[in-house]
DNA sequence: CTTCGTTATGTACGCTTGTACACATGGGAT
DNA sequence: ATCCCATGTGTACAAGCGTACATAACGAAG
């Protein structure tokens, strides 16, 4: 059952399909584009994904699972005593303040659920996983509309430029969390 | 200065673009299928939107002046004794509830400005709108904490395929709101 | 009536795309 | 050693794309 040749070409085109969305966006992959990235032959994207929502689904649960170590590995909001709306608002800050494109690329494959059934269930687990983290800080209502808002400000972010504000954010969001459950 | 033979072509042609990226999303909106749509030949949308850029501009901007006149119409956030949270949450599910395609249209422009730099104007302008008509209501910082909140819904909503709560979104958008302002 | 510029139209070019398919290759099973 | 099949490769095709451009129609201005 061992890979012959190129035992991580496919993990390879998913790397390069990665790359391909951040610089020329969802628009730009196409089998071709993902190979020429890849370098690797255009038969071998269309051999081991069939079709460009294939290769879609493996790169957004690929940049999902980097935002959740992200966010794990970040710890503001393990620390059950901290502030809840302070540690979000600074994850988020960390975020956004990051590499851009990172940003845009995850986001771009996020929204492109909204046309593309197949990426649904992509885009709920990566919700579903931030919600649950939350819910270990909070009650699952509170969690959700925490999740909600904090995904209502970085689109405002990002689609009408105005920088990210910290103190905003972690204002509003505490306004979310009942007295007492944060 | 007045218009020759057809003085309703640019907007039909505005009009056959808003229907195909209804009915096929924005990846199906093209010089030639707005055509289509339009009966119109090719060359007529190309002499009117010399780039795709600004048929789309020009589609966004009316799907969102309709949104508005819709928000504008419902009255629900004109009572100035109302429930604010109430209000909106009443328009976002009358938003939801109906014709589930005009709202996919609707989201699918506002977040192409993620990608397309000519659209985050006019994504910028919707959410003003919409900020500046809840201002009237409460203050400005609550006023965008409410777009950015709502927004973060509808996207569950759309995204995860989960029923728009009415009583859920009621309860949340309240918390935004400080004791006193809504 | 003639002239002129805007509007409208049809066609053609070069490019990219998804897809299909025939062929090579090489390791594991027999 | 031989066969088999998953894997890898190259090429070709039809369709759709943006764009350019030559030409036609037509109202207004002179």
């Amino acid at each position: 059952m061992a890979r012959r040749h190129d035992p991580e070409r496919r993990q390879r085109i998913i790397d390069a399909a990665i790359r391909v969305v951040g610089e020329k966006g969802l628009a730009g992959l196409s089998h071709r584009s993902a190979a020429a990235e890849a370098d690797v032959p255009l038969g071998s994207t269309t051999y081991h994904f069939k079709s460009l929502d294939e290769l879609m689904v493996a790169a957004l649960r690929q940049a999902s699972e980097g935002f959740a170590k992200a966010v794990a590995a970040h710890g503001a909001l393990d620390d059950p005593g901290g502030d809840l709306a302070a540690g979000l608002a600074r994850v988020l800050g960390d975020w956004l303040g990051g590499d851009r494109t990172g940003v845009e690329l995850e986001y771009e494959l996020y929204l492109a659920a909204l046309r593309r059934p197949a990426l649904r269930p992509v885009a709920a687990e990566w919700a579903d996983d931030l919600a649950e983290r939350l819910t270990r800080r909070t009650d699952p209502v509170t969690a959700r509309a925490l999740v909600a808002l904090a995904d209502g400000i970085c689109l405002q972010v990002l689609l009408t430029g105005v920088p990210y504000d910290e103190g905003y954010a972690r204002e509003v969001l505490g306004r979310v969390i009942p007295a007492g459950r944060g």
